[in-house]
DNA sequence: CACATCATGAGGTCTAGACCAGTCTTCGTG
DNA sequence: CACGAAGACTGGTCTAGACCTCATGATGTG
């Protein structure tokens, strides 16, 4: 059972939900019925409101599809519909490859402008920086840069350079739970080139990345991919306009209390 | 008012949506609380179900945060969240740009094997193909090829290429509603870096795409970016994992009726 | 003055029904 | 046998309450 996670105490809606997912994944396939709402209803001794409320979750998640009048059904798998916040060792082992790294650098400094800004901070505001070379089944994939403020994680390379800053920063608190990423095309540099062991082309695709964990940037980083090795899968949604707020009038004084907003990645050279 | 669409007649939390939808965009800013749901409950004579079901929808879009304890508030704009199906000329606007298409190319010819394999077609299938240089602000951008099935649209090109695919598709009731693209980097062709009037640089951003209307492959499309002057904004979220269904085991004789799965995007150059 | 307590009011979960609106099957009837 | 109506499902919307947890500000006390 994958009823993990929802034991009997918690709320009745995810004891259904827990359910449901469990015969998503081990019983029904793409396009099976799940049982009618009214018999969850008898099954779990909830009511109707409780049921849909389960469902809707899956629904929300793209796992169900609901039909008038027909039933609700397994929804085939829409790749994943978002990007996600993965790590390059993520990444790679998602793919069946080994992930490596090599750390090329390692250090304590004030961050400069562009890492400031990226990080919501002052110039000069110490941060971690380190810079690996990735590579996959011991192949060079990537250069990867990272900045994280310091007073976020002061311990954070006391053992060295962790395998994954991602988890590093978890195991600290500080879920990254959203970021923001820039794609761009670009000749590499010659160290660049060298390090990426490329011959013959040179085209490099740059990421520069903010992630935040709740309101604040807890991390700043910059990769270089092999053009040749290297690609991203996106999947895109339907363009339907988004309501936007009011823009708030100046009124000196008033405080937002609402730091972080997502806006421009800096791409400038950091040094 | 911007209660367009949820008419009287119409359903209870849709009066309640519009209504919420109307104070974000018109009287509230970001972080501002709207209503409590007791006192929308008066307000419209509903029950708090009601409310909550209204108040659920523009949760889901991102529009408003739930606090328990504190309220409801509006949303800080998340960038986009998600990647938009849009179009260069949408895209281009957006950036305050004025876009601009010459047409390189413009025929029908059977669909070579990558591009029937994304459209999910036969190889041979009639389709449209169309070339176009990309410009902004008279600036050449891109280099984009574009394949449409035939059977889909016959008179697509009648009156010479329309300014908008996608626009043209809606309008013969294909709606482009999702899709799939897959972005590398590469040394542009000497074609190419003669098109985008390249010189010194040669990184392009290379893009795939699949465009899908309901379940069926609509439009098959590949475009060359400027390294140097094109870049992509890619929002994050939270990696978690994801329900997989159970995969159906081979039952000769069952249909499953689901067609147009995500998957691969063919690279392999198409001619 | 500082701090613990408590009342208030916010959202979170839940019930046991109700009727409406599609879909599909089954069973007469012509 | 063909066809249409009826019934038996499905999910969609809605009510009028209930009790819970959590955040906050007022209040009283040491």
């Amino acid at each position: 059972m994958v009823t993990g996670g929802a034991r009997a105490g918690a709320h009745k809606y995810l004891a259904v939900r827990a359910y449901l997912a469990d015969l998503v994944t081990t019983e029904l396939a793409v396009g099976d019925a799940i049982p009618s709402e009214r018999s969850l209803t008898e099954k779990f001794g909830v009511s109707r409101m409780t049921v849909r409320q389960a469902i809707d979750a899956l629904v929300t998640e793209g796992v169900l599809e609901r039909a008038q009048g027909r039933g609700t059904f397994v929804a085939p798998p829409r790749a994943d519909f978002e990007m996600r916040l993965t790590t390059f060792g993520e990444e790679a082992r998602r793919r069946g490859l080994t992930p490596g790294a090599t750390v090329l650098r390692c250090e304590e400094l004030p961050a400069p402008a562009p890492v400031a800004e990226a990080l919501d901070r002052e110039v000069g505001t110490p941060v971690h920086h380190v810079v690996r070379l990735r590579t996959a089944d011991g192949n060079p994939m990537s250069v990867e840069e990272s900045w994280i403020p310091v007073d976020l994680a002061p311990d954070l390379l006391e053992d060295g350079v962790p395998d994954s800053l991602y988890a590093a920063l978890r195991e600290r608190g500080l879920d990254p739970s959203w970021g923001e990423e820039l794609i761009t095309a670009a000749d590499g540099t010659p160290e660049e080139l060298e390090s990426l062991q490329m011959q013959t082309s040179r085209a490099v695709m740059r990421t520069a990345r903010r992630t935040f964990g709740g309101d604040a940037a807890v991390m700043y980083s910059r990769a270089s991919y092999r053009g040749d090795r290297y690609s991203v899968f996106v999947p895109l949604r339907e363009a339907r306009p988004t309501l936007v707020p009011r823009t708030r009038p100046a009124e000196p004084g008033a405080e937002t209390g609402r730091p972080a907003q997502p806006g421009r990645i800096p791409e400038g050279s950091p040094r």
